[in-house]
DNA sequence: GACCAGGCACATC
DNA sequence: GATGTGCATGGT
């Protein structure tokens, strides 16, 4: 088996296991733009309270978060953990999405990926794995996204080498699997699923995993 | 009480 | 360049 038909194998193995995931769980861009930064080293679970106090409050927009005073917004996201430091990468992605794209979706959709990625990554606060992610969920763009789960996942398989980097283990799935947002927007998905419920750090093979056959 | 969660920036060596 | 640290709430 090469590469490819073994990500495709683990992915089905994790499909019929799982079953579809739907993300992102958020209704609008905008909403899972913000969230994108809010679930950063944070459990879903206390982004979900946050998104909702924003939304109880009417700031759940890019637009109502440039005019809306730091400290609001910090107290408003308590939740989510990093509060403080998560209000300031909101109110930076804000103004830069209101300075450039006048805080309109339509107009950020008519970029090239190429060229939105680096713009976000240039904003203080967003990494990566939050770049990506915002390209992938809200904008449905075919980038894979990497994170904690996936390292795990392909290190335990031996599908890449202990010191990867972000872009080296990004490179493994897109140069091995077809080009489609939807798949990688599933498979990133289905990956952290296994990892909230088996992947753990303190157990790095898991026996009931349902990976455990053929792929440890 | 320890450990973890859908990271990132920055300091220091 | 690689290694370490602060950020912080809430669930298990």
């Amino acid at each position: 088996m090469n590469i490819g038909q073994r990500l495709l194998k683990i992915y089905k193995r994790l499909l019929d296991y799982f079953g579809t995931q739907n993300w992102w769980p958020g209704e609008t861009e905008e909403e899972i733009i913000i969230g994108a930064i809010l679930t950063q080293n944070t459990n879903w679970r206390n982004v979900e309270k946050a998104i909702s106090n924003l939304k109880n409050n009417g700031v759940l927009s890019i637009r109502e978060i440039d005019k809306t005073d730091i400290s609001t917004i910090a107290e408003l996201i308590k939740p989510s953990g990093y509060f403080n430091q998560k209000a300031k990468k909101l109110k930076k992605l804000s103004s830069f999405l209101m300075e450039h794209y006048d805080g309109d979706m339509d107009k950020l959709k008519s970029v090239s990926t190429e060229r939105l990625r680096s713009e976000l990554l240039s904003i203080n606060g967003i990494g990566a794995e939050t770049a990506d992610s915002i390209l992938l969920y809200a904008l449905e763009r075919p980038v894979f996204v990497v994170d904690a789960y996936s390292f795990r996942l392909a290190i335990r398989h031996n599908l890449i080498w202990e010191d990867a980097t972000y872009e080296e283990l990004q490179e493994l799935f897109t140069q091995n699997l077809p080009r489609d947002s939807s798949l990688y927007n599933e498979y990133h998905a289905l990956i952290v699923q296994l990892g909230k419920s088996f992947c753990k750090r303190k157990n790095p093979i898991c026996s009931s995993c349902p990976l455990n056959f053929d792929l440890h």
